[in-house]
DNA sequence: TGCTAATTTCATTTTTTTTTGAAAAGTTTG
DNA sequence: CAAACTTTTCAAAAAAAAATGAAATTAGCA
């Protein structure tokens, strides 16, 4: 569960917001979970997600109570995903961190990035496995090519659909 | 890197085979873990994706020099997501294994029973995000009001596009 | 039914991943 | 250009995930 810094009185705004803050962390912790990334993205990510504002590192390391370390790291990912952009503050020479909140966007940049490089190497494994094939009496050579082949099918169809998959995201 | 159990003189047929099951167990260990799951479960189904015959158990353990346990919660996993059936032998008490092979259906079943669950819990969240929202002034409602629509339209188009999916899977 | 082999379960150990914290590197500005 | 601030890097610690191994359970057979 998410942490931040606590707040005065009773029913205020910023607890309202520190509400929906919390909510939107856990939110997307878990969102980024499932597609491998680790806690304190999901949580960088969150907090930014519902931020009006652009937000500094060090605020966002106080905000969510990791280290330095981690949210450099956080953002550098999130940077890579293009999750992220860095925005100008006037007078301050901080760097200040806004969410990109086009998902289709996000989407396609995940599956470029993060699944595409591995379908490519599959590729390659299949071709050794090729190589690899026993050769021997015919009906055992058909098993072995149908698996092949199969396995071939698998990632021409990953290779066409998934780079088109953003494109169906009709948000 | 898996190892097998070493075979005999020079260029056999054996040696082959055990060629493309090395290939096979690090492709589907690899494949596996782009979805989350343990080595041991792409170490199994690689085996049994190239084996002509169903395997039991103590065999898989032994090929793999994975423990019991391993296998046992492996074949489990992999059951759950029907990646592997039981077959009969007759004469022999063990349970044995054969992969499936239609990567459309396990594609669908591994959708539907690993990602759904996350997007209907994720629905819930953001129903718990909208009562969380701060009431205030006119601008900042709007801004919470648009953010929680794109989550809302992201599970929406989720929900809908993932089932799909597998049917546009044209293998 | 009782015996034995096969499998599952689960506390413990091992391995892997993530986070931390502090030092190094890089930037800005007075 | 140097002092102060910001960010990155990376070795070590902490946390999380997976594998092990042995006890418990289940199932097949005589």
């Amino acid at each position: 569960m998410p942490q931040l810094s606590p707040i005065n009185g009773k029913q205020s705004i910023q607890e309202t917001e520190q509400a929906i803050e919390i909510e939107s962390i856990d939110f997307f912790v878990r969102m980024m979970s499932i597609l491998g990334m680790p806690r304190s993205v999901g949580e960088i990510y969150g907090l930014l997600y519902f931020s009006a504002v652009p937000l500094a590192m060090d605020q966002i390391v106080s905000r969510l109570g990791i280290s330095i370390g981690s949210a450099s790291q956080g953002l550098k990912t999130l940077r890579s995903l293009k999750a992220v952009r860095t925005s100008y503050v006037t007078g301050d020479r901080r760097d200040h961190y806004l969410a990109e909140t086009e998902f289709r966007r996000l989407f396609s940049n995940f599956i470029k990035e993060e699944i595409m490089p591995h379908m490519e190497s599959a590729k390659e494994r299949i071709a050794k496995m090729e190589e690899a094939l026993p050769v021997q009496d015919e009906k055992s050579a058909e098993f072995y090519e149908i698996r092949i082949e199969k396995l071939k099918r698998l990632t021409r169809a990953g290779g066409r659909l998934l780079p088109a998959l953003a494109g169906l995201l009709k948000l």
